[in-house]
Parts: C-alpha cells; sequence; structure tokens
RNA sequence: CGGGAUGUAGCGCAGCCUGGUAGCGCACUUGACUGGGGGUCAAGGGGCCGAAGGUUCAAAUCCUUUCAUCCCGACCA
C-alpha cells in the first residue's frame, strides 16, 4: 500500500532528525568506520564494546537486515526470535557451559540460577525442536532470526567491527542426513551471495575450519578491505579462497629424500644463552630454514604432543589440533618443558624426546636429512640430526601456516594475501548437538535418528561498519544505496527565499511518492555546513536546489561515490530523477 | 591476563613537573552581519577536574587505593 503524503506529513526532515555530528575524531575511535560512524551521528558508545544505535545507524542496519531477512525468507528459511537470555541447563548438556570459557557472560537470577546472555543459539534452537519433530516427514527445517548477541570479547575494540553487543542474524537448519544437510549447507551458501550482491559489498567466499566436522563445510564470507582483522589466502588464477589457519600446504612435489647415509654422526654443540631460532642461528652461522623448531603442546590440557616445524615456518594449531584430534592445544608451559625436556625453555629437540610422545612433523621436513635441533639440555643444540635416523615421528603432515610465497593448494598457481572482515559464516554442524541434546526423529524406517545440524551467521551490524571501512574517503562514508540511511538527501539552500523552499518541498514530496528513500535538509544552515554534512553521512545521491538553479529550471545533482555533479530539470522531474537514479544504481554494479 | 597510556564542560584538548578561586577550540544560547563547501563579530550559559581516602592553612595539581576507557601483546621453543 502506498500512502499518498500530503505537505507537512513528513518526518524526514533534517531540521528535526536526531543527528548529531561531530567535526572531530573521537578520541577512543582507530579505524575508519567506527570514526565515521561516530562523527556522521550513527552510533554512540554506552560503554565499552557496546553502542547506541542512533536514527541514522539504525536505518542502515534494518536496511541491511531486511535484505538479509528476504534472502533467508526465499531460501526457505523461517524466522523465529529466541530470548536472548537462555538458562545455564542447556549450555551443560550441551558441554559448552564449561568448554566456551569467558567470553559466554554468565548471570544468575534472584534464585541463585545460573544463566547466560545467548553469544550464539545452538542451543536453544535444539530444544526447541527436539520436542516439536519427531519424524522425518517434519524435516527437513531451517529456522533463523535477526537479534542481539552478546559475547564478553577479550579486547572489544575498532566501534560496530568487534563489539561486545551485536546484532546477527542466525539460522540453523535440520535434516535427516547427511545429504539433506548438505543440501541445505549449499543453499544458504547461495542465498548469503544473494544478500551480500544486494547489499553491495566486495566480498569473497573462503574455505574455513570446520573443526572435527571436516569436509568443505565451512565457508566465512569476507569483505575485501585492507583494515580486515583476517588474513586470506586466494588464488590469483582460480577461484580458491581460504581462511589463513585453514588454507592447506601441499606436500612438496620433490620426493622425499629418506637417504640419511651421508648425514654425519650427531654432534652436539654448545649454544649458550641461544634460545631462539635467530639467537641458534646467529651463533651457528646457519640459516633459520636448516633448523626445526620443536613445539611442545597440551591437547586438552592433558597430552603432550610435539610439533616440528621448519625454524623459519608457523605453525598452524589449528591444522595440529585437526591432525591429533583434540578440542584444544596450547603450548606447553615452561614447568612442563622443564619436567618433559630436562632443559629450559628454547632447547627442546626430538631426539629421544620424541619417542615418548607422539610427534608430528611438517611435511616439507622430509625433504632433507641435517638438521640442527634443540639437544634437550640447558645451554645445547644438536648438528646433523635425521629425522629418520635419529627420531621416531608418528606422522608427516601439513603442519605450517600457508605463506605468500606457497603456490595454490588447489591449481598450483600463485596465490596472493588479502585482509578481510568476516561478516558471514556457513558451517556444518553434523550431529554434535543433537547428540549432545537428544534431537531424534524417527526415520522411513522407524528407527531413530539424530538430525544433522548446519549454522549460519551473518554480522548485521558489522556489515555497516565494514561497508564503510570498503567505501569512503577523505569527507566520509559512500554508503551502498542499498543499505545507505537514506538514499537520496534534498538539500534546500532557500536561505530566505521562499520559493525555493517551497519548491524543494514539493520535490521531497514526490520523490517519497515514488517509495525512494529521501531525506530533505530543511535546516537554516549554511550551505557548506549542508554539504559537508551530506559527504559525511554518505547519502549515495545528493539533490541541491538553490535561488539560480530555480530560476533556470534545474536542480544540481551530485554521485557520492564519483563526486561528479549534474543537473536535472524541474520539468519532468521525476522521469529525470529515476533515470538518474538508475545510473547511480548501475555505478554500484546494481540493479534496481 | 601481561605491558603501556589516559580520565578536567556535550566533543577534542591545555593546566599537573613547580599546590594558591579552572582555561582554550568546537558545539550550545542571544543579537548583528553574512549567505554555494563546517563563516565573522559581540555578548552569554554550562565543570563536585572519574571516585574514595590521605598530606597541607590551601589539592585538578602531591601520596595511597579504586573504578573506567583506550592502545599493544597474549603459540614460535
Amino acid at each position: 500500500m502506498k500512502r499518498s503524503f500530503a505537505k507537512g506529513d513528513l518526518n524526514m526532515r533534517l531540521s528535526r532528525y536526531y543527528v548529531p555530528t561531530l567535526k572531530e575524531d573521537p578520541a577512543d575511535a582507530e579505524v575508519m568506520s567506527h570514526k565515521l560512524l561516530m562523527r556522521a551521528g550513527m552510533i554512540r558508545k554506552l560503554t565499552s564494546g557496546i553502542y547506541n544505535y542512533l536514527p541514522m545507524g539504525l536505518r542502515s542496519i534494518n536496511k541491511v537486515a531486511k535484505i538479509v531477512r528476504e534472502e533467508m525468507d526465499r531460501a526457505g528459511a523461517m524466522e523465529v526470535s529466541m530470548p536472548m537470555v537462555q538458562p545455564a541447563d542447556l549450555w551443560v548438556e550441551s558441554g559448552r557451559w564449561d568448554y566456551y570459557g569467558k567470553e559466554l557472560l554468565r548471570v544468575k537470577d534472584r534464585h541463585g540460577r545460573d544463566y547466560c546472555l545467548g553469544p550464539t543459539h545452538e542451543e536453544v534452537i535444539t530444544d526447541l525442536v527436539r520436542g516439536e519433530i519427531g519424524s522425518y516427514k517434519q524435516l527437513p527445517v531451517n529456522l533463523y532470526q535477526i537479534q542481539n548477541k552478546f559475547r564478553d570479547e577479550i579486547r572489544p575494540r575498532f566501534g560496530l567491527m568487534r563489539g561486545r553487543e551485536f546484532i546477527m542474524k542466525d539460522a540453523y537448519s535440520f535434516d535427516k542426513d547427511e545429504e539433506g544437510a548438505e543440501k541445505s549447507y549449499w543453499e544458504m551458501f547461495e542465498a548469503y551471495k544473494a544478500a551480500f550482491s544486494r547489499i553491495g559489498l566486495r566480498f569473497k567466499p573462503v574455505q574455513a575450519d570446520s573443526g572435527a566436522i571436516g569436509g568443505d563445510f565451512s565457508h566465512e564470507f569476507m569483505v575485501l578491505a585492507d583494515t580486515g582483522e583476517d588474513t586470506i589466502a586466494s588464488c590469483k588464477s582460480c577461484e580458491f579462497g581460504a581462511n589463513l589457519e585453514k588454507a592447506k600446504v601441499n606436500a612438496p612435489e620433490d620426493s622425499c629424500n629418506s637417504d640419511d647415509s651421508a648425514t654425519p654422526a650427531l654432534e652436539e654443540v654448545g649454544t649458550p644463552d641461544a634460545r631462539t631460532v635467530d639467537e641458534v642461528c646467529a651463533y651457528l652461522n646457519i640459516e633459520p630454514s636448516k633448523l626445526i623448531k620443536t613445539l611442545l603442546l597440551k591437547v586438552d590440557g592433558k597430552e603432550p604432543v610435539l610439533a616440528l616445524i621448519r625454524g623459519d615456518r608457523e605453525l598452524n594449531d589449528i591444522k595440529l589440533r585437526n591432525l591429533v584430534g583434540g578440542n584444544e592445544i596450547e603450548m606447553a608451559d615452561e614447568d612442563l618443558v622443564k619436567d618433559l625436556t630436562g632443559a629450559p625453555v628454547g632447547f627442546a629437540g626430538p631426539v629421544t624426546l620424541s619417542k615418548n610422545i607422539r610427534t608430528f612433523a611438517d611435511h616439507e621436513l622430509c625433504l632433507d636429512n641435517d638438521w640442527v635441533t634443540g639437544a634437550n639440555k640447558a645451554d645445547t643444540h644438536y648438528r646433523h640430526v635425521s629425522l629418520a635416523r635419529d627420531c621416531e615421528i608418528d606422522k608427516f603432515a601439513d603442519l605450517r601456516v600457508i605463506e605468500e610465497t606457497d603456490s595454490c593448494p588447489e591449481c598450483g598457481k600463485e596465490i596472493e594475501f588479502t585482509k578481510g572482515i568476516e561478516v558471514g559464516h556457513v558451517f556444518k554442524l553434523g550431529t554434535k548437538y543433537s547428540e549432545k541434546m537428544d534431537a531424534t526423529f524417527l526415520d522411513e524406517n522407524g528407527k531413530t535418528k539424530h538430525m544433522v545440524m548446519g549454522c549460519y551467521g551473518i554480522g548485521v551490524s558489522r556489515i555497516v561498519a565494514s561497508a564503510i571501512e570498503q567505501n569512503h574517503d577523505e569527507n566520509g562514508c559512500i554508503f551502498p544505496p542499498a543499505i545507505a540511511p537514506f538514499e537520496v538527501a534534498i538539500i534546500s539552500l532557500a536561505g530566505k527565499d521562499q520559493a525555493v523552499a517551497d519548491k524543494a518541498e514539493e520535490l521531497y514530496n514526490e520523490i517519497a511518492k515514488l517509495g525512494v528513500d529521501v531525506c530533505y535538509d530543511d535546516r537554516k544552515e549554511r550551505p557548506g555546513v549542508k554539504f559537508a554534512e551530506a559527504d559525511l553521512i554518505g547519502y549515495p545521491m545528493q539533490l541541491v536546489l538553490g535561488g539560480k538553479g530555480l530560476k533556470n529550471g534545474i536542480i544540481e545533482t551530485k554521485d557520492r561515490k564519483t563526486g561528479e555533479k549534474g543537473e536535472l530539470p524541474l520539468d519532468n522531474f521525476v522521469e529525470a530523477f529515476t533515470a538518474w537514479r538508475k545510473e547511480i544504481w548501475e555505478k554500484w554494479g546494481m540493479s534496481l
């Protein structure tokens, strides 16, 4: 239903709009999106990592939410709303009450019962569904919500980018089997692509760690921006893209050198006070690539394991974790190192130690047979270590973090690193929660089975921040038209000229009647102020009406993205405006 | 959690070392001028100097405690 607007019936007049802009950058803002969101009067901080959304900011957030909602509905998901406060029982049942750690904000009610603020809703949704679904005939089901989440981040920062309270869309799919779950997964994957495209972001889906699930069933959707907190490896030639923690490093193509007959006998060398790779290498005058780092780690707080990595490489602990099959991996503390190696930190080595402890070596270490390692003795290293001759390696595997000089694990061509902001994540959960929480149904044969789940998140408030990270200039935000607080701003330069004010008002009404989001800057401000604020807030389209323009029968236009200025005739304004608007959207690579 | 820094008007900051009635810019109010890129002039309003203790005749300033905020780090043996 279109509502017709009478004069004075509209509220989108800046003279009565709450948009407290700032001339100066707030002292505590580090990144551009944070500074601009504050300066443009879109958000205000309440306390660390927790923000008020002001009218301009909320409009933008709501537009993102609307698009996400439409794409979820189109994909067959159904919207629900779950409570933010959740009982501890459910988390105990899933095993996450102990596992989730300090990010989970826990509270007690007046009876002393434990609750938490939901950082995510797997438990609640599983509980909701298990009680109601008992037959394969009722599956699949995909439920989603758009809601505030709370995660007590170690270090909230960057405004909306890493807040503690934030708005997230989370969806959960329930299927009767793996096949169905995979179908649900890829449907969400496609829905996400559609949503991010409509929002107007430059993004890339990348492979992410899927933990125990394995396979290709975890993707992160990254907004490409230099200020991103995540690094992604992507191929210059093929479609490959992966989170750094996920990116595979292929085993070396050269065959292993298992012939250690030429390796000299093991030799102990004194390396006083040389603990780090750099110190040892400097002392022995060798390259870090000739040394093996021996990393002592603890799996799930218990079992120690040994990871061997070339001196110039970095261990990817997620790869190791997946290999050893634990939940959590941490570096051994000083005491444990002393306990196991009999030496202070800095002198651990695989010789002898590898015989007692599970030992994993990065697969490139098989290329050589003559290494330097620690000797499990203070101030001492070994020269001429052969892993084959002197150690017991349980497995050679991909253990290190990919480097930009590595080749694409899929096509072998060059890769590059780029920075990204994670705005979406699709994940196949499998039966992790349905098993723990006993969410079952009867299949065609009357057999009890666990539902196969997937979860899918989109950071709604973070999207607004990332859109600004990706689109801004020295004057302010440059919003993609689909999520701008207002698509168009009419700037009246009326001064005391009532004819100009009347005409601006009229045009405002006409645009509003088209169903386009328009705001009208009718304030008694100087032109410079209006221009500067319009640029700061970043409406993609600006229409400027002044006395001269009115006399000449034109209104001026400005494309915020390109800065390009033009004119539209006041006769046949609606047609001309519609055409211009179409042009602007097309410049954003989007159709209306 | 470890390291560093900062709390003074709505915002951005000075003053603190060397104790003596609290200042600047922006914003706000009023008036005049101005009127196409955050304008000018004039006159105003607004502060328990984060909180609590202490030292002192006297504390924004010195001391102690505490709270808050921000930055860096939190696997590389």
